[in-house]
DNA sequence: ATTAATTGTGTCCGATGGACACAGTAATGC
DNA sequence: GCATTACTGTGTCCATCGGACACAATTAAT
């Protein structure tokens, strides 16, 4: 299973093959890139190479791993960085996550519940904690807060983002039922009376809350 | 769209219903709650009625809306509380929807992109923004609020919940991974060294987290 | 009693992920 | 040089999925 996101291949006797792992994820990607990735399939995929969709599963042991290989090639490498205060370490970090789950939307469809974990995404959450290490928090103190970082990065992404505008059409939707239905939720409708301009605002705001609230338990860690 | 969701249904000529959107709504969560979403299908829930496939499209236009039904029915209203202050408030809120999701897993699954939103979702979110009315902040930062606070709740309930221990799994998946490329993760290795037996913590940690966020936004505006 | 609307049933379809047997190919051992 | 053997891609087959559509039965309105 972790195979093939971890280990080389080793080739011996046989046929070459006229494809390889990464020539698969490659066109696994460039479909789900365009055309999301519920039109990825093996069939699909198969027919892009262009090859038989059972060659397929010489190479990878089924749609699962396949997107688990995707996934990982797709996130790619963290950027690289010159030493910074931990602060401005994770804000960025959380905008080249954000710009990562802009440039392959899909991804966040894709990353959920219990998945296979690949070098690109540990490489991630090492570059992650990096920053969190001479912050006086321990190790679990450390996955927590990246972890509430990146879950607000992708719950943005997923509305912002995502399949269409889904700002749009959360806005929409909720103000055509408060037209008539205002009454049962006066809070929320009230809210949206004063909601105004500043949208698509979510992803700064949650951030630097988020990051006044490390900043809090780290100065008073420290002092 | 929508009608099924708010709309009350009329009745005229024809043969009596044999069973009824709440039941086929009912019959998909005992499915969903015991077996997971996947196992929900539009065969498997006629069969639990008993009733041919077909009939459920008399009492919905397809899965898409079963689902939203489904959800919306699990998700239920939100328990009702008596006046606190914004950030028990809050935190209270927080918990109740985890207790949600711990309830109904397969609601991770249900509600995520873009979906149909129910009443009981919508009442959901009036509590949330209710209890920041008196707090001095915009209706668009009280949006970004709650959003934050059920995205962090809901990610959590993600790895904690979902299909099995994923936080076992997750922890598991790295310590198998790390005990052979530790080289590659030294800030990750580290991290996992002095994670010690903190674990489950992470819902509390977010939420202290970015409530005292928030509370230094609020007593800012305020002050 | 006739009409018309609405119900559940049965049949059919394309697409999905995957199992499995088969024939061809290339490196190894003799 | 030749047989062996491992490996590759192909073709066929299957259960399951969501859904379209025609049809017969039922019941309220006329």
């Amino acid at each position: 299973m972790t195979e093939l996101l971890w280990g080389p291949q080793h080739r011996s006797r046989g046929p070459k093959p006229a494809i390889t792992l990464a020539e698969i994820a490659a066109a696994g990607i460039r479909i789900a890139d365009t055309e999301g990735l519920d039109a990825v399939s093996m069939q699909r995929v198969a027919d892009d190479l262009p090859v038989t969709k059972m060659a397929l599963y010489r190479h990878v042991p089924g749609k699962t791993e396949l997107v688990a290989v995707m996934s990982d090639l797709a996130i790619g490498p963290p950027p690289a960085h010159s030493k910074q205060p931990w602060r401005q370490a994770l804000k960025t970090w959380a905008l080249e996550l954000y710009a990562v789950f802009a440039e392959h939307p899909w991804l966040l469809q894709a990353m959920i519940g219990r998945r296979l974990l690949g070098p690109n995404e540990l490489a991630w959450m090492d570059r992650g904690i990096q920053a969190l290490t001479d912050s006086g928090l321990d190790g679990g103190e450390q996955f927590d807060a990246i972890l509430v970082l990146s879950s607000h990065v992708r719950n943005i992404a997923q509305q912002t983002i995502s399949t269409g505008l889904t700002e749009e059409h959360l806005n929409q939707a909720l103000a055509e039922i408060l037209a008539t239905e205002a009454a049962r939720f006066p809070s929320l409708a009230a809210a949206m009376r004063t909601a105004g301009g500043n949208q698509n605002q979510g992803l700064e705001f949650g951030l630097e809350r988020i990051l006044d609230g490390l900043e809090l338990l780290i100065s008073g860690r420290k002092g």
